[in-house]
DNA sequence: GCTCAATAGTTCGTATGTGGAAGTATTCAT
DNA sequence: ATGAATACTTCCACATACGAACTATTGAGC
């Protein structure tokens, strides 16, 4: 227990690096981290609909309306109607958008490889297992989470 | 390279548990993360001033006095004035923010316990020693930095 | 073919966060 | 005594968060 409240106090003294990546990645943009998160998965899927947005970015579809409307101004995303589903909004990145995110990414594997230069090959395979491990776990819990909470939903509305 | 672009899309499609700790912290707050880091760094060290807080969350003082003072305002801070230096304002927690402070760390505790429980002993041990290695690379480039850039000043102001 | 629940997204209102500029008050070196 | 430096606050414009209410569309059920 003990331990566990030294790993919290070695977080909180060195909270700037781990939840204040500007600090070590000089990305020097006019994008907010939201902003860029958006920007860097629509380059991952090459394109998304507004409510898959939210759900990566785990906001509101009101929020990522406002989000995605002030990149479409910037010039960075061009949004789409669907003709099959008058419904459905698709975003894509536009050209500069593209241009936007390789800088980024080449920013961003610049001090991907500073750290990965400090690590031996065994602690880089350990650190990318460990990781691997914790995620899976959590994505398992967050299952077995939904499947508990739709039992009980199931079983209120049988009664 | 393409390791390191990897890498990245990994981090993306599992941006949720990375940079969204709300997914698996069942903080149930209505603190926002700024708030909540706030409270931890100030239980962190007892006391801080405000110049101390704006610092430790990398945010200007306009938006560490709008924080502070809507924490003051929900009752969980208590902002003073030095005695000795009038212009310095001294925070810390009131009796309410130590409670709901022992809250979070419970809640914290058990999430990292959680994922502790999933390492071996020699994979935490590992995961620790590179932490601390990447982070005192990180304060020690940015010791670089500083020192760099001090002596670039120095160099213009004796030209 | 009609109805209505479900779905996709937008708008609105409110609160909070961001961050620079300008300001007030205080301290301290000269 | 003066003025630079320091500590913090206020102001302002904009971004983000988020729930409620809304519009438009789709599709299941009859």
């Amino acid at each position: 227990m003990a331990g566990e409240t030294k790993l919290l106090d070695f977080f909180l003294d060195n909270l700037r690096k781990v939840f204040y990546p500007e600090e070590w990645i000089d990305l020097d943009l006019e994008l907010s981290k939201s902003q860029l998160l958006a920007m860097l998965i629509i380059d991952r899927h090459g394109e998304l609909i507004m409510s898959q947005i939210a759900d990566y970015l785990n906001i509101p579809l009101s929020t990522t309306t406002g989000l995605v409307n002030r990149l479409v101004k910037s010039g960075y995303l061009r949004r789409e109607r669907s003709e099959s589903d008058r419904r459905i909004v698709a975003i894509q990145l536009t050209e500069t958008g593209k241009t936007l995110v390789v800088n980024i990414k080449e920013t961003i594997n610049q001090y991907v490889e500073r750290i990965d230069r400090l690590l031996s090959d065994e602690e880089r395979e350990t650190l990318m297992h460990i990781f691997v491990k914790v995620i899976e776990a959590l994505n398992k819990e967050k299952q077995d989470y939904t499947a508990e909470v739709e039992s009980n939903i199931n079983k209120i509305e049988i009664e």
